[in-house]
DNA sequence: TTGACATATTACTGATTAGTTATATCGTTA
DNA sequence: TAACGATATAACTAATCAGTAATATGTCAA
């Protein structure tokens, strides 16, 4: 009985504060749209613009706040500014929530059939 | 040029509309607090209300979202009800962003001393 | 049934924020 | 310098949501 499995991380609430707050920023649409978008390779902002969809203005802020939390980079060149993935946790996390959702459908299949 | 890593998952919109809200569920603090203490093991909703310091109808509040999200089962046991963690990807997620969160942390250090 | 306790729900309030519009800033070229 | 195109920012609005207080629901015991 009471068989662990491996990490169990305990976060200080000062992690937990923090932690929280990279999931909140990865809880806009808008925003997992450009880090998807930004999977393909580097993007300027107009570039990003027409991807997406959004308005120029709603792109910049989104960027802010993604470059805010460290998840992606920017450089300029000339007059564009390019964005690129900072940090691979984007695509783990994804992943991880992708294999979840699909367990939940395969679960919600199962309890329609019975 | 262009090395690719492994998986560069591209979600169809309807899976990102439901990532983000997987993020959003864990954006807030005191639900992260409820699914750390959770790690434990199995905890009543007055016993999550001590460890927490929360109110007991925002703790109730909170336990609901998380069911709805699929991350906490529940089982009534007489006049209380037991909740406990229903999926791993909690664990999974916040190792991947515990470590995020140390690799950010190196960087403003040697962001400091240049 | 009634009373006591555990949990859930409702109605409300204040705070946060995505998106828009308008404007400001920055870099380039003439 | 001035004019332009690309990006960033400011002010605003509407919608969302955490927390609270009060109440409802549910379970057991007497």
């Amino acid at each position: 009985m009471s068989v662990k499995k491996k990490s169990n991380k305990k976060l200080s609430e000062p992690q937990l504060q923090r932690a929280s707050m990279l999931f909140a920023t990865l809880s806009e649409p808008s925003r997992l749209r450009l880090l998807q978008a930004l999977q393909e390779g580097s993007l300027s902002v107009g570039e990003l613009v027409e991807v997406t969809g959004l308005s120029q203005a709603n792109v910049s802020k989104h960027l802010t706040v993604l470059h805010g939390a460290r998840l992606v980079k920017k450089s300029r060149a000339g007059v564009f500014v390019n964005y690129e993935l900072a940090d691979s946790v984007v695509d783990q996390l994804c992943g991880l929530v992708c294999a979840k959702m699909e367990r939940d459908l395969a679960e919600e299949a199962r309890a329609l059939n019975g």
